[in-house]
Order: C-alpha cells, then sequence, then structure tokens
RNA sequence: GCGGCUAUAGUUCAAUGGUAGAACUCCAGUUUGUGGCACUGGCCAUGAGGGUUCGAUUCCCUCUAGUCGCC
C-alpha cells in the first residue's frame, strides 16, 4: 500500500494510487455505482470511458441483495457487478443521515437514533429497523471486498452550530478508532488488505477542521477523506475548509473529496491538493436532461486560469426540439458523435430510456475529460 | 331534413348566479459520500351574439362547430 507522488501541480499532487486490484492514476474520479450499478451503464462502457475506479454503497447493498449473496456467491462485489478494477464503498454513514429525511417522508419520522455504540435507522423504501456499527460497516465493506472502505462516520447538515458540530466530530473519531482497531483485527493476516479511509468532519468550523484532521492522522489511515461538504453551507466555504484541513494531512497519503462536485469545484479540489473524487452530478443530471458542454477544446484549456470553460444545458427545452446541432462537439462520446440535440430532446420528451443512457454516457465522458486534462495541466 | 347531447387553458377533464380548479404540455429554477426518470415555482381558458339579473361561465334564445340517433 503506497501513494506515490510523480508530478506536483501546485500545492496538489499526481501520483499512482496502490490498491489490491491494480495501480490507478490521480487525481481521479469515481462513477456512483450505489447499487452495483452505475445506472443504466454497463461496467465495459465505464471502462472504456477511462474511469479505474467505481464507488459502491454500504447501506444500498447491505438492504439489497445483502453480503450474504455478495459474499458466498460471487466472493465481492468485483465478480457480482462484472467489474474488475478497483472499487471503494462508503460506509453508509452519510447515507443514513441523508436518506432519514426521505424516510421521515416515506413513514412520518427519520429512525436515525445515534447511540455511543451505533446507529438505529428506518429502511428509507421499507420502514423496516436496523442497527449498525462502525464494526458492522468494516465488517460489510470487507465481505462486499472493496478496494477502499470507509469508516463509519456522522455527518451532520448544514447549518451546524459549533458544540453539536464539535459533540458530532468526537464521536466520528471514536468510531474512527474503533473501524481502524476492527479492520486492524480482521486484516492482520490477509495478504491483499483493502485501504482504510478515515474522514474529517467539523462543519465549517477551522479548530475543528484542523482538530478532527489532527485526531484521524494520529489513529493513521491509509487515506482521508474530507466529509460533510456541500451539504448546504455556502460554496465559497469549500476552498477555505481544504486550506484549513489539508495541510494537517499527511503529503504522502491520498485525500478523497467526498460527494463533490461541479466541475469547478473539481477543478478547486486538485488544485488544492485533493486526489479523489465521487459525485452523483453527471450521472443524476444526466438522467434529467442537464448536459455539460465544452466552451472550447479540453486540450487547449488552462484550467488554473479559465474559470468559464463549461455550459450545463438542459436538453428536455422546447427550444432544441429543431436543433440539428451535436450535442458539443468537442466530445467524442456516443451521443455527440452520432445524434442531433433534436434527437436527444426527443428522446426525453417521450420518456424513451435511451435518453438517460446517453446523456449518463456523455456527462461521464466530460467528467472523465476533465479529470485527464487536470492530470496534464502543470505537467 | 328532424331530434338528442356537447362547447371551459395548447390537450384531457373539473366547478360555480358573486375571485373558474387539476393533470399533461409549455416556460423558469433546483439537483454535490444517488431520487429509476425527480422536486419547486410560473404562463395560459368559459365558441359568437342577444336576453333575464345588481351581477351570467352558470338560467333563457339565436347562431356556429362537433357528436350521436332517426329518415
Amino acid at each position: 500500500m503506497s501513494f506515490e507522488i510523480t508530478r506536483n501541480i501546485r500545492d496538489g499532487r499526481l501520483g499512482n494510487l496502490k490498491t489490491k486490484s491494480g495501480i490507478i492514476k490521480t487525481p481521479l474520479f469515481m462513477p456512483i455505482a450505489t447499487r452495483g450499478v452505475v445506472k443504466t451503464i454497463l461496467p465495459e462502457e465505464i471502462e472504456k470511458i477511462g474511469f479505474e475506479m467505481v464507488l459502491g454503497n454500504t447501506y444500498h447493498l447491505w438492504l439489497k441483495p445483502g453480503t450474504k449473496l455478495i459474499k458466498k456467491y460471487f466472493k465481492g462485489l468485483h465478480s457480482f457487478m462484472n467489474w474488475n478494477k478497483p472499487i471503494l464503498t462508503d460506509s453508509g454513514g452519510f447515507q443514513i443521515f441523508s436518506l432519514g429525511e426521505r424516510a421521515r417522508i416515506n413513514f412520518g419520522k427519520s429512525g436515525v437514533k445515534l447511540t455511543e455504540k451505533g446507529v438505529y435507522f428506518t429502511n428509507h423504501e421499507n420502514g423496516d429497523k436496523y442497527f449498525m456499527t462502525p464494526e458492522d460497516s468494516i465488517q460489510i465493506q470487507l465481505d462486499l471486498d472493496a478496494d477502499i472502505i470507509m469508516c463509519l462516520d456522522e455527518c451532520p447538515s448544514y447549518p451546524c452550530d459549533h458544540e453539536r458540530a464539535k459533540k458530532s466530530l468526537e464521536l466520528t473519531i471514536r468510531w474512527a478508532k474503533r473501524c481502524k482497531d476492527y479492520f486492524d483485527k480482521k486484516t492482520r493476516v490477509s495478504r491483499k488488505k483493502p485501504l482504510l479511509f478515515g474522514i474529517v468532519q467539523g462543519s465549517n468550523y477551522k479548530d475543528l477542521r484542523i482538530k478532527s484532521a489532527k485526531d484521524l492522522v494520529e489513529i493513521g489511515f491509509d487515506g482521508y477523506a474530507i466529509g460533510g461538504v456541500a451539504v448546504g453551507e455556502p460554496r465559497e466555504k469549500l476552498a477555505e475548509i481544504l486550506k484549513w484541513t489539508l495541510p494537517y494531512l499527511p503529503k504522502d497519503k491520498p485525500r478523497y473529496l467526498m460527494g463533490l462536485g461541479r466541475p469547478e469545484e473539481i477543478v478547486t479540489g486538485v488544485l488544492t491538493g485533493i486526489d479523489m473524487f465521487d459525485c452523483v452530478i453527471p450521472t443524476r443530471e444526466g438522467r434529467h436532461g442537464r448536459l455539460f458542454a465544452w466552451k472550447k477544446d479540453p486540450n487547449k484549456i488552462n484550467l488554473i486560469t479559465d474559470k468559464d470553460f463549461y455550459d450545463s444545458i438542459n436538453f428536455k427545452k422546447a427550444c432544441y426540439k429543431d436543433d440539428l446541432n451535436k450535442i458539443n462537439e468537442f466530445c467524442k462520446c456516443p451521443l455527440c458523435q452520432n445524434f442531433s440535440r433534436a434527437y436527444l430532446r426527443h428522446l426525453f420528451s417521450v420518456g424513451e430510456p435511451l435518453a438517460t443512457r446517453l446523456a449518463s454516457l456523455h456527462n461521464l465522458n466530460f467528467y472523465y475529460k476533465l479529470m485527464k486534462v487536470l492530470r496534464k495541466t502543470n505537467e
């Protein structure tokens, strides 16, 4: 397990991340395969675009189909979903809290209850009651045979006062220690160990972010994630939080900004020193008709100086009904190579599933190209 | 030709002698460790003419259009 820095981008790094399923280039973006599938997209298509790692979700996969099936009959998520490159699994912490709101809508109450030992929550789809400890989360992720696994954390929403944020991150730190202890015990004899990442919390308070980072580093992880970002705080807070936190994280370990983001936020992240990203934006917005388009040739863009490099266009709009142009002249995806704006708008307007597939493929191509350009920046 | 029925938003349908509602479309916005096609807003209507009435989209008459039945 190592993180080899090969080049510098300003304060950040460009490197190779070694996992048990292979060495992959950073900075990288992970498409989200919550339920063991990047919605509507085949693994071979993900790989063809260039992505080297996807994100699976402990929460969803635990509820359905359950780890018994995946572990016993498939020996892990790779074989189950037919993806043999690296997989990162989220711990489930974020979903228990973010989907608590959905459970509230469906069943009248969120059902989320935190205790020192673990968290009680309600399945947002059918109302079933569950209890998960930090140890459970690690065990599920080991059963899924992920390459990078995350500590169970509490992710408070915004706004969150200082006292609550402090209590929350202290619980997250105690849970992180338990995750690490359990992980070490369970992987002592393993030849191919996954990497275990800790998650920095602390809302948007400088002292708490620093404390969180220091305490995690003291426990010692294979990588460090920045969590609790893009939960409703003002956008300009992102760069601030990164600048507070990153100096306290070891330079020879990968840093992962959880859940982000928009293209310009990913640029900010890379330039500040983030190595890994994941986000629902390319796939979810694609499914809803919004597509990213380069304003100029991405191979000629300087992302350090050029802040206005793309458009985000809603192709459900009637103004594209008779638009015979390609979606984006700079894109090499199947949609842009073969179809018109009018055709895509038609597919969306009649609700054909191919619309969401083509749009997801397009946006994933955009995000991959963005990462590729960022890896070349200041080469 | 005779008789019945209908006429409300771009479309399909509500309601009412006193501010005309909904769904879809359309228009705008939202989506950040996934919501399987979502969410939040917004625009747009009583076929035409006359009568009764303080007031008619509503009741009455004529016309027009559609629709069904009969010859």
